[in-house]
DNA sequence: AATGCAGTTTACGTAAACGTAAACTTTTGA
DNA sequence: TCAAAAGTTTACGTTTACGTAAACTGCATT
C-alpha cells in the first residue's frame, strides 16, 4: 500500500506541534486541555493525533477563553454542543441552560458597545486636541458603524 | 445648614458596605483594587468615602472584568478614559493603544457572535427533536435578530 | 459596662491555568 | 548510523484575583 495509513475517520490527522504553530497556544495547553477532558485526541502509540473535530473543539475552547470564561463553564457551552439527543426532560434543561448562555453573552456584547463607545469618545477628544495643536494625526482611520 | 457635612466634591459618598450591596462584590475586592491603584476612595479619618467618580471607575472595571480582561489590561483601559492631556506624541501613543483595545474588542464581538449563532442552531436542534417527540416546550421565547 | 456592627490592617491560603524543568523515548533527516 | 528534533510523563513552580482568618478600632445600642 502506499504512505500514510488512515484511520476510522478518514482524515488529516495532525502532531501536537503542528496544533501549537495553527493555533497560537503551547504543547503544555493542550496536554493540559486534553487532561481536562476538553480535548481528546486519538493516539498513535504514545502520539497525540488531533484530526478535524479535535481542531473544531479546540477553536470553540480558544474562543471560549477570549471571552474570559473559565474552563470549567468553556466545557459547559462546548458539551451543550454535543449533546442534542437524550429524552424531553434533557432537552428542556439544555434549552434552560442555552438562555441562560445567551443572556451572558449578550451582556458581554453591551459591555463591548459601550467601550467601544467610550473609547470613540475618547478618542474624539484626542484628535480634536491634535487638531488643535496644529498636527498632522498619522494612521489609525476610522471606518464606519461601531 | 443641615446634617451631612459635604466635602470637595459636594456630592454624596458612601461607605465600602453600601459599595458591596449595590455592585455585588466583596469588600476585600474593593480593598484589592485599591491596593492596585484601581480605586482610590478619599478617607473620613480610616474609613474609606467612595464618591461618584470612584463609582463610575468601578462600573468600568467590572465591565472589564466581565469581558475576561485582567487587571493590567483593566488598569490601561481605564487609564485611556482619564488621559486626554498631554502634547502631541503622547496623544498620538494614546490614539495607537485605542486602535489595539478596539481590534481586540471587535475580535471579542465576533466571538460573541459566533457563539450565539452555534446556540442558535443547537436550539433549533432541540426545539425540532422536542418537537418530534411530540411534546410542549415550556418557556424560553426567541426574541427577533441576534 | 458590655455587646454588636461596620470598618481597618496584616498575613497566610487557594483555585485556575498554565510555565518550566527533568528524564526518557521515538522519529527523522544528514 | 546517529544526533538533533519532536514527543511523552511526572512533578514542582508561578501568577492572578481574590478568600479567609486574626486581631484591633470606633460608634451605637442595650
Amino acid at each position: 500500500m502506499s504512505g500514510q495509513p488512515n484511520h476510522p475517520s478518514g482524515e488529516r490527522a495532525h502532531s501536537i506541534g503542528e496544533l501549537t504553530r495553527e493555533f497560537g497556544v503551547t504543547a503544555r495547553t493542550l496536554r493540559f486541555y486534553e487532561e481536562r477532558g476538553l480535548l481528546r485526541p486519538r493516539r498513535a502509540g504514545q502520539r497525540r493525533l488531533y484530526d478535524r473535530g479535535d481542531r473544531t473543539r479546540l477553536k470553540l475552547i480558544l474562543r471560549g477563553r477570549r471571552l474570559g470564561f473559565s474552563l470549567d463553564e468553556i466545557e459547559e457551552i462546548v458539551s451543550l454542543y454535543e449533546a442534542p439527543q437524550g429524552e424531553a426532560g434533557q432537552l428542556q434543561l439544555l434549552l434552560d441552560r442555552i438562555v441562560e448562555r445567551r443572556a451572558e453573552l449578550e451582556e458581554k456584547r453591551r459591555d463591548i458597545a459601550a467601550v467601544l463607545r467610550d473609547l470613540a469618545r475618547v478618542e474624539a477628544g484626542c484628535l480634536e486636541r491634535l487638531d488643535e495643536l496644529g498636527q498632522k494625526p498619522a494612521g489609525a482611520k476610522r471606518g464606519g458603524r461601531a
